[in-house]
DNA sequence: GATGAATGAGACTTCATTCAT
DNA sequence: CATGAATGAAGTCTCATTCAT
């Protein structure tokens, strides 16, 4: 997929490759506010290499947030395959408790902070939304998830609730599954 | 009530209630990293109008968080008083559909955004979950509330959806019947 | 002296005595940076009191500085009527043990830092140089100060003994007297 | 010596002694309250590159004091080599006049005034400490320096004399030797 | 005359981005 | 290509001085 171009030198890819675990490590923990020559440091490079590859500040946060979000549909996809109804809560879950616990950037991204996913990485929301898509239909198929509720809806409410566990951890576990309660037919 | 000490003189009042005005739009409209300067020239003041009433850009967002939750306490107690067993859920609405969707500063404040509301301000925070707690208990009484369900749930509820209706506007008021329902008894 | 130009009314004149005498602890105790907002206020005054009467901060301090030669003259036109060979010696000690201990605004102004004591205050520097030249001249009559000193040149080393006791207090007196024993005759 | 650490690239080191290079000459000549950004300006650099060498407006101040801290001991050094009894004191008379002639940062280090030497450089003032010592035991020896006075005495009778210098640079040479004259035995 | 609020220039410092080595 | 030094535009905050009350 992206854009292979020019196949990138192998040291070149090894160096991306840790740039961008770095800055996830880094984000993640910390938030946005985090210089560049910070993760340069981190990365063992120097901040010129950090701009050779990602030739924004943003664009660094965007390529960690679409990794990010690949690696989420790839969850999800697995837990689609297995057919089971309640697939979309166990998906939910766990990516509200699981990420959302260790991952402060993903919450931002997916509200919008810092980068407008719509707008900066349209493959990577389609294929979020799809996948969501997929999972309500399963869900409704089954009788799990009330009617009227399409993929886009469980993309905001995953947002709220990201956004909640972030402010109020200790709660998140129980009040995910409120939230998510709301989620099924009455 | 509040702090008399001394009354403020009548043009510093007027300078200090404008900062605040503008200071509010200023965060709501465009997020927490607008420049002091910048408010400060908005509100057709030197930056050192803005340093004397609040010697820190924190001080400055904590006024103006602590300002909006007072009004979201006022109103709050108004519904309560009028005993609906519906109260919570018209709270909710309200604060979630008609603040939050001019208000990015209050979403991000509830959510800790950029101050520590328990810590920076315990009396308003203190205020806000007793009014949660009285409006939770009004509605259990009725029926209209499940059962283990507290104020601070409720915060934490309200801190997701605000950052739902932050970034999916245009679904919030659906999405948000549909989070309550999770609060109510099945 | 001065001028009296106006006699200044009784409540201008407590206030400008005031702020004197808290400008003057002030400088001593913290230095020369200390705002002048932070004089008013521990005068009890507005801020606008104390450039009705020092028209800018290096007044307010010329006047502290002034005020501080003055006594210093004083005491030591009491110890020169004494007649006392050893008149000089005494100041000086004096000055640099007792004074110097307690104020380092007087160390800075006879050094010349903050403002130029001759070009601002004539007079009192003047007065300062006729003493101790009276003081030397008294001390070579009776063979306890060498030929070829002048009250500048008395100055020049009080300064000196000044800088050395604000920066190796403990040492001060020990070495003050070694200083001192340079100007004796051989 | 010193600390090799990493040769740093020409362009820098170029830099770096420019900047130490105009920071001393600027201090030396206007004193402490000179703005970074006026030195960077001098220096041809942007202001971004003198906190790059020196973080912090103190750090940049330590290091042309240590820098010239280091020069006297040097020069200490040698005249303590030619074991001549007068040695101390002709380093004396060489750093107040020669020196302090031209650095009123120099004698503002040395007396503590916007850095405190031995807190933040103990390398450097138990260098010059000890040298000191040696002077000093080297003219006791010859019968040249009185009993009683170590090398630490010496720097406070030399902050003293820079002071006296500043103020009175015409009478220097001469008073100099006044003070001198005190560390001679009787 | 007194007050203290307002001013606004300017200090120190940070950091995204560029570019010489 | 990688490096990391240089840049310079902001940002926060301070304080001498002015001026409306």
């Amino acid at each position: 997929m992206a854009k292979p171009e020019r196949p990138l030198r192998a040291d070149a890819a090894r160096n991306r490759a840790r740039v961008l675990q770095v800055a996830y490590d880094t984000f993640a923990a910390e938030g946005l506010a985090v210089p560049i020559d910070e993760i340069a440091r981190r990365a063992g490079v120097g901040a010129g290499t950090v701009y050779r590859h990602f030739p924004t500040k943003e664009d660094l946060y965007r390529a960690v947030v679409e990794d990010r979000i690949c690696r989420m549909v790839d969850e999800g996809r697995e837990l689609l395959a297995t057919g089971d109804p309640e697939a979309l809560y166990a998906f939910l879950r766990r990516v509200v408790l699981q990420w959302g616990a260790t991952d402060r950037g993903l919450a931002d991204a997916l509200a919008g902070v810092g980068v407008d996913i719509k707008a900066a990485m349209p493959e990577a929301e389609e294929g979020f939304i799809a996948l969501l898509d997929d999972l309500v239909k399963l869900g409704q198929k089954a009788g799990t998830v009330r009617q009227g509720i399409v993929g886009s809806d469980i993309k905001a409410i995953l947002n709220g609730s990201l956004a909640m566990q972030a402010s109020h951890p200790d709660a998140a576990a129980r009040l995910t599954d409120v939230i998510l309660d709301g989620l099924r037919p009455r």
